[in-house]
DNA sequence: CCGATCTGCTGAAACGTTGAAGCATCTGAG
DNA sequence: CTCAGATGCTTCAACGTTTCAGCAGATCGG
């Protein structure tokens, strides 16, 4: 256990004032280099652990041409991002993998809207980080493509089909939509329902409006739906609820596109009197807490957000070692969640 | 708009041999320097928005002799840190303020329970960030006062009674409980009241026990009170109320001493065919979105987690520039949220 | 018109690290 | 005994930045 004077930082010149050989002789001897003799390398690791060397990691990265940090790059204010549970399992994967090859995790986001650059800048360019998870929830977010275009070290989350060169990790949503709303109409029964989708410029609510659609279109039967987008708030969901309400008879199912949403369709149709599931089921999406405290549970779907993080960051690491990743795109499988808002159970 | 070559990472002598001046008179001219004239500045700023110039970190940290970047250090697992959404909220004030500073936000957790240095060590000893918050709920996490001691530049969030001279941010929380059990007992007449507290090794859980005796103690009512020792999940909660509500007879309330532990009583309660509030009242601690989310909504204690943050970063800013935080210790307001949970609306 | 002062730049050093190249000293083969 | 090679270290340079000292040339007071 390292006790002694710990005030000053120490460095290798300390090191190698103290055994009294080189300071070269040190880097190396710490380094394990085999030129150096094993009685020094203890004298060496003796000292450094009594002084409690560590190694200064400015010095390391100017050197080096490279910083030992990764960064998790979220272009978008702070607020919204680490409001999102999402982004919360995100770093949870992200920072165990970075703790198990001992790296430094940066995050940064965007102060405001109209920095796009801030968020990215800051990181890579100074080589602060050396390589970095992007988590753009944009569809056409133009730092995206400036920072793959400069073929810096990044890896997507989520699905960037513009961007086929790219590194990404993400869930087939499209796949996932098209999965609840099968459950909704096959083992439920249900033919009249509407989408609550997200803002139709992010990805995610793209391809989850895409999955509803495409499910309802291979069901083989005749289904009636419509839609209202919201922005992924609860309150949008409310809103965007009132609207197919009031606009569709006899209206059975709601699907919103995440859960946040889907908890405030449900407060909306209790306030008319409606019960759910008996008079409108309802299903959402993300499975990242909200569906599971309501009463009744919301069936959704489970998107893998933490597995997406750890696998982002092996796959940048992957990068920075300079070994292609394999698969250039990874797809992780999500899991449909059934809970009792959807109706009684069906298996 | 820069548009050129950005491939290789430009650096002042890029610029300088573009300029045709010396590095040194690129760097003085892009800090302003006195000594430099009009028309070099504007060649010199010109170039570098045309090359795409964004200084070296680790340069700068090396010459500077320390980083740009400030930390925000939590002694445990990241799955432990980021579930909890204080952290998160915690960290959205963080960054707000670290993106008023332009300042990189690196985050680090512990690989696991043994490396209790490791997410210290990594960032502050290496020098990759300048300072830090440490967010530490264990009461007698050694790290913390490690970190202390070696006079390094951190703030604390919580309460740390035992390391009165270090710069720290928190909230009343004695006070907060007894504001909630207070409210059990003087708006709602409640005097049979059990107290489902979180691991006693927590600061956190401490002084919300001590809260809620004061404060019966301080009502002047005959109160009877029980105690099960949770460890803040949801199970745990479930498991006290369970106790609970099998040793003391005629129970009236349960405050415990987070939300999600008072859900867990809650579906406790229910599951044994009693209502809330009717049969049980009910109140946590935190509200961080379960309270909401429940029906009915579980009364609590707001936690300023995010103005928590943005306090700590501003102090560590403070303490980086060489002032002494005024006051050391800021104590920021809590509020009493109150809901459904613990009976009729009293005001 | 000469010394002092100002102006605008250059050169060099330093921060801590790493590693290539170099230099003794020792070993062992011939 | 000699010299090739191994061994164990040292010296030096470089990464990109900032800044201090210094050096020309211009300006100005007397």
């Amino acid at each position: 256990m390292p006790d002694a004077a710990k005030r000053a930082n120490v460095t290798l010149r300390d090191l190698a004032t103290s055994v009294g050989v080189s300071q070269s002789a040190v880097s190396m001897a710490l380094s394990d280099h085999p030129r150096i003799s094993e009685p020094t390398k203890r004298a060496v690791r003796a000292a450094a652990a009594r002084l409690g060397y560590v190694p200064n990691s400015a010095g390391r990265a100017l050197r080096a041409g490279r910083s030992t940090s990764i960064a998790l790059v979220v272009p978008q204010t702070g607020r919204h991002v680490f409001g999102h549970p999402y982004f919360m399992h995100l770093l949870v994967g992200v920072t165990e993998e970075a703790n198990a090859r001992d790296t430094a995790l940066m995050v940064s986001t965007n102060p405001d809207e109209t920095h796009g650059m801030a968020a990215y800048e800051r990181v890579l360019r100074s080589q602060a980080a050396s390589g970095a998870i992007v988590a753009s929830a944009s569809i056409s977010d133009p730092n995206v493509n400036r920072m793959v275009d400069a073929a810096l070290p990044v890896v997507l989350v989520g699905r960037f089909a513009h961007l086929p060169h790219a590194a990404s990790v993400g869930t087939d949503e499209i796949a996932g939509a098209a999965a609840v709303t099968r459950h909704l109409v096959q083992d439920h029964g249900l033919t009249r329902i509407a989408h609550i989708s997200g803002p139709l410029d992010h990805q995610t609510a793209v391809d989850r409006y895409e999955g509803f659609r495409g499910a309802l279109a291979a069901s083989g039967r005749p289904c009636t739906h419509t839609l209202a987008a919201g922005d992924f708030s609860e309150e949008s969901g409310r809103a965007a609820a009132r609207q197919v309400l009031d606009s569709m008879a006899d209206l059975q199912a709601i699907f919103a596109a995440n859960d946040e949403m889907a908890h405030g369709a449900m407060l909306e149709i209790r306030s008319r009197g409606l019960r759910v599931p008996e008079d409108i089921a309802l299903a959402g999406y993300d499975d990242f807490g909200v569906s599971r405290l309501t009463t009744p549970g919301i069936t959704t779907v489970h998107v893998p957000a933490q597995a997406l993080g750890r696998r982002a960051a092996s796959v940048l690491f992957a990068l920075l070692d300079g070994v292609a990743p394999d698969p250039l795109h990874t797809v992780l499988p999500f899991e449909l969640v059934v809970r009792e808002s959807c109706g009684s159970h069906h298996g």
